[in-house]
DNA sequence: TAGATTGTTAATCGATTAACAATC
DNA sequence: TAGATTGTTAATCGATTAACAATC
């Protein structure tokens, strides 16, 4: 069984959540409360948890602790998984600093540069390597997702690179869009066009 | 009439395309060549065009430069809009350096931090202002969005500000979500969630 | 019981894709 | 003409929301 993908998206959210509820010692949740947290109705909270099949014990909001475990068996690898970082520029440490330490279950083991500054040095608390080492650490280490935070115009080599040593799924954060084999997950944020987007929108919206 | 945001989306992205194109000297280009460039179909691509109704002059590609104009004149503001951005640790000035000169209707004219190390500095290319001359700026240079990289727990205080303040459209980056009045346009991205999806989506694709 | 909440099916909405006539 | 391409309607798919019975 395979999940929406919005579903999985909303269950990593609520996780979120649900943790911070538990070190403020909520220990249940109602489906209205949740909803007014993220942007979402109780009616959407209620089917999602639906599609996961956990359900209230008593109908008096749902058990805190519980759903976190849920949401950790859906959408968490039992096993964990390894993170690598391509490109150590700004957006690059941003990525790695702010991800490191945030979930048990998938961390960031080595980043990935060619400037010999970086390489052989631990950049925002994680390891710098050359570029050429990539594939074989990638193979080497098991490594199944790699986020591409490296200059739009180095993004093609990169994938391929990525895709030949095995790969699993991969973050683009450059504009180039990337073409993979559908063995790869392939996810795209393109900077640029959310905010032309908002641009967009913010006309339509009177003024 | 209000473009679909899938359709605001690809545009912002065919445009880039078609930039490039014209770079390398190309006058026209066929739906399902531009649909190759990015994760489509012709169909896709001839809808969306046909929504901002621009048709081929002859049925042998489009012109380049004539769709690049019509795209600009759905999607751009006329007058230019203007963005700031909140928070400039990594994130921040990753995202500043990244977009300053890419498109000339938006400019990112200022940075806001709390940091006197940033603070009256131009970092990334734009001057660094204290957070709390943030509102006066606002309101006195009719800034139209908002980019929040600040660390999750200011989140909501800055939305206020900005709210308060008359910002049109706001781009939230951090993991807090936020809440705002109908008037303004809100687009998040959550970077956990993204790489949490992706850990889902490998897991199911055999393996 | 009455009111609040949950779990689930059916209806609706939005976006994509199939089908196809029209044009070069 | 034949083949390729475009423009557009209708059908399909996926996700959200409405409706409502069941439970506490």
């Amino acid at each position: 069984m395979t999940l929406p993908e919005k579903t999985v998206e909303r269950l990593s959210q609520y996780r979120r959540t649900l943790i911070e509820c538990l070190a403020q010692g909520k220990t249940h949740i109602y489906s209205h409360q949740m909803a007014g947290l993220h942007h979402t109705t109780a009616v959407q909270v209620r089917r999602d948890l639906m599609l996961i099949g956990y359900s209230s014990v008593n109908k008096k909001g749902y058990n805190v602790r519980e759903l976190i475990d849920v949401i950790e068996s859906i959408i968490d690898h039992p096993k964990g998984l390894k993170v690598i970082v391509v490109g150590m520029g700004n957006l690059g440490r941003a990525i790695t600093a702010y991800f490191t330490g945030k979930r048990p279950k998938l961390s960031i083991v080595a980043t990935f540069d060619v400037d010999e500054n970086k390489v052989d040095r631990v950049i925002a608390g994680v390891k710098c390597y050359h570029l050429r080492n990539m594939q074989q650490f990638i193979s080497e280490n098991d490594i199944s997702i790699a986020i591409i935070s490296s200059p739009p115009e180095t993004a093609v080599a990169i994938t391929e690179m990525l895709v030949l040593a095995g790969i699993k799924g991969i973050l683009n954060f450059t504009t180039t869009p990337l073409n993979v084999p559908h063995s790869v997950y392939l996810e795209e944020y393109d900077m640029i066009t959310s905010i032309e987007k908002i641009a967009y929108f913010v006309k339509g919206l009177g003024d």
